[in-house]
DNA sequence: ACCCAGGGTGACG
DNA sequence: CGTCACCATGGG
């Protein structure tokens, strides 16, 4: 359980322990960026600051409204990770990958914002990832201020689909251009993203599949990152290797993916994903 | 020069 | 349903 006291536009997270080091490095967020002793970055609409400390995870400038509007849900603050990972130690191989995983947690992110940077994750590297979105959001993003700095909002649905193809090429987004700009226009355009939150794991899947450059993967990740489905399993080159060697299991299509994950990982198997991702990532020699 | 990176698309069997 | 060439780009 988390709880959380304010001070001075402040809010102080305790009870559960959150890595900012973690969530924003782990692959799932890409716009956030160490700064002074802590992580700076920006979601929601809104500059976040968030530092780490004895006492707990403190987020600043946040109100007790802002808070409770926006930055719990943001943080997955009503799921209780302790809990959960002590499921995840029932089973052997995913309790080796706990230690190196302390503090993490799955955000929820703006839908659509994840839509357009899994677009841009397919076949890219997480640096690159983040320098495409930061021009994106240079180029079309609103400027929000802090502490004498600017910083910039990601961009709106229509504020992206105005870019002409070369803007996108320019910023680095290469074949994905088009894609970016198709998705964007249909977003734009009236797409009722937010509906995919209410529809089942199946059925959003479905949907966000018809976006042009959304396949089997991205569609996962924004599933998983943006629709609060813990059940949504991305499967990239990382976890496909985790699961082929630690768990003898080697997927030859997603139902088959599907089935295995839910049995073995059950209705939270997304997290279980992210937990020996980035295991599996910051031990390279396990599994390569 | 080659390989890889949180893959998707379209063509073809 | 499965495979496979191709797709920009930058860093190792």
């Amino acid at each position: 359980m988390i709880y959380a006291t304010f001070h001075k536009g402040r809010a102080l997270l305790t009870g559960e322990r959150i890595s900012p080091a973690l969530v924003f490095n782990c692959g799932q967020a890409f716009r956030f960026d160490p700064f002074a002793d802590g992580y700076l970055g920006v979601a929601c609409g809104r500059v976040l600051f968030t530092r780490e400390t004895n006492a707990g995870l403190e987020l600043s400038p946040v109100t007790p409204g802002e808070y409770a509007t926006v930055w719990a849900h943001y943080f997955d603050a009503a799921l209780d990770y302790p809990v959960l990972e002590a499921e995840f130690a029932r089973d052997p191989l995913l309790a080796s990958a706990l230690p190196c995983c302390r503090g993490m947690r799955l955000l929820n992110q703006p839908l659509f914002e994840t839509l357009i940077s899994f677009i841009i994750s397919a076949n890219n590297n997480v640096s690159r990832i983040k320098g495409i979105i930061n021009k994106l959001c240079l180029l079309a993003g609103r400027p929000l201020s802090f502490c004498g700095l600017t910083l910039y909002d990601f961009p709106s649905p229509a504020a992206l689909a105005s870019l002409s193809e070369e803007q996108l090429t320019a910023c680095g987004c290469g074949y994905r251009a088009k894609y970016i700009q198709k998705t964007a226009r249909m977003v734009a355009d009236g797409f009722p993203l937010e509906s995919l939150v209410q529809m089942d794991y199946a059925a959003a899947r479905e949907v966000l599949m018809k976006f042009p450059g959304v396949g089997s993967k991205v569609a996962d990740c924004v599933l998983l990152f943006a629709c609060g489905k813990k059940d949504a399993f991305p499967e990239d080159v990382w976890i496909h290797r985790v699961l082929c060697t630690q768990y003898g299991f080697c997927a030859k299509n997603h139902a088959q993916l599907r089935e295995f994950v839910l049995r073995r990982f059950g209705a939270y198997g997304g997290i279980a994903q992210q937990y020996l991702f980035h295991c599996a990532r910051t031990h390279k020699s396990v599994v390569k």
